[in-house]
DNA sequence: AATGTGACAACTC
DNA sequence: CGAGTTGCCACAT
């Protein structure tokens, strides 16, 4: 089976997808884009590719830390207290 | 075109 | 329980 989209194009699908107050783990993301190793490669996309159009901050480590964001992680963790508080 | 680096996670010792 | 190693993907040089 060919894969019709890159690992890219469907990590920013699934991200896109992330309703609100809701938070998934790069693992998780990883796993719905088709590849559960590829953790890394999620924070390497993302980290590379920011678009206002992807709730990037609502991505964090299983670790039940942050990781971390372009815009700067303060902001994410401010939006996180925001959004996850809902 | 090839190698190295990086926003992670899971396993092993 | 903690530290170290391996696997994966894309991007930068």
């Amino acid at each position: 089976m060919t894969r019709e989209v890159s690992f890219r194009e469907k990590v920013f699908s699934v991200v896109r997808k992330i309703p609100k107050g809701q938070t998934l783990t790069y693992a998780e993301v990883a796993r719905l884009a088709g590849s559960p190793r590829a953790a890394r490669g999620v924070g390497s996309i993302l980290h590379t590719n920011y678009n206002p159009k992807i709730p990037c901050h609502r991505v964090i480590r299983s670790d039940g830390k942050l990781g971390g964001y372009n815009r700067g992680n303060i902001l994410k963790l401010k939006k996180l207290k925001a959004e996850k508080a809902l």
